[in-house]
DNA sequence: CCAACATAGGTGATGCGTCAACTATTCCGG
DNA sequence: CCGGAATAGTTGACGCATCACCTATGTTGG
């Protein structure tokens, strides 16, 4: 056991500072998205990939693969989100174990009603406070700490 | 309703590995917690601001603006931690209404094992990847988008 | 062809976060 | 000193995330 390298002022400074940025962004961002359209932040995240799509259906499987969410995650959340009429599950003809997830028009209307508002409010809180040179940072930033996640798994 | 600003390619590409760092860093620290002491990272928080103090004991309210938690969402988690034996509950002599929350033995050893094998795996993590100037550019992202946070509620 | 195994996906229990409502106490104006 | 408002904290219901397990179907080697 060697001796733990706590962090210095500076690194401390900035630590604390990332962690109130995305608690606090996060929450903001959720309770906006909550308030103007009634979608969570999950539910648009699910409703994005199915709309990216050509075809606005996807097999379970390559949902959670795309969003890399755990596969129960995924399949208690595509229930709720059924029941609230946003996607409906399809029976998969070539693979009978399988399910399609079809958008809505419910569903189609509700992500068409929240993106602006979303980027419109993260535009506000983030881009516009940065200079390009900070963007240009965080994403050279976010590479390189999910470089070192990749590369320890 | 004017046009919406889209984000730009830079900003985009930003903005996505911002989410995704946050997403699968969170994931990570929390697994690595939870696998080497048994706590949540939001344990640790609660044990972290009970340590911090000279008196291991603090008033639930106090408590719960340090953390920047709801009251209801700390007196639940409370609860937990209470049954699990990392802290207690005492009564208030000067409010009746009111009540200490306490670190118990149990409660102290965690953290005090915990927190090095933590700071660990953040430096690793992150600090490890980064250039000084990466570090202070996070710092000074951060703030600015902190202030706006503050700034707009 | 069939037994063993793999794969797609769902289920139930439990911990956590939020909201609204509640209880018990304290404070404060008259 | 008393009645109403404010405050400290808890509770219950519900949506969400994770874990372990389960079912049904598909695949494959013998």
């Amino acid at each position: 056991m060697t001796e733990t390298r706590w962090l210095d002022e500076r690194e401390s400074a900035a630590w604390r500072g990332y962690l109130a940025m995305y608690t606090q962004l996060a929450a903001r961002l959720h309770r906006e998205m909550q308030a103007d359209s009634g979608l969570s932040l999950t539910d648009f995240e699910v409703l994005v990939r199915l709309t990216d799509q050509d075809e606005p259906r996807l097999r379970v499987g390559e949902l959670a693969q795309a969003l890399q969410w755990e596969k129960s995650r995924l399949s208690h959340h595509l229930a709720r989100m059924q029941r609230r009429g946003l996607v409906v599950r399809q029976e998969c003809p070539e693979d009978a174990r399988g399910a399609f997830i079809a958008l809505t028009g419910k569903g189609r209307t509700a992500i068409e009603q929240a993106a602006p508002a979303h980027v419109e409010t993260v535009r506000d809180l983030v881009f516009d406070q940065l200079t390009e040179d900070q963007v240009d940072a965080l994403a050279a930033i976010a590479d390189c700490v999910l470089d070192r996640l990749n590369e320890t798994e």
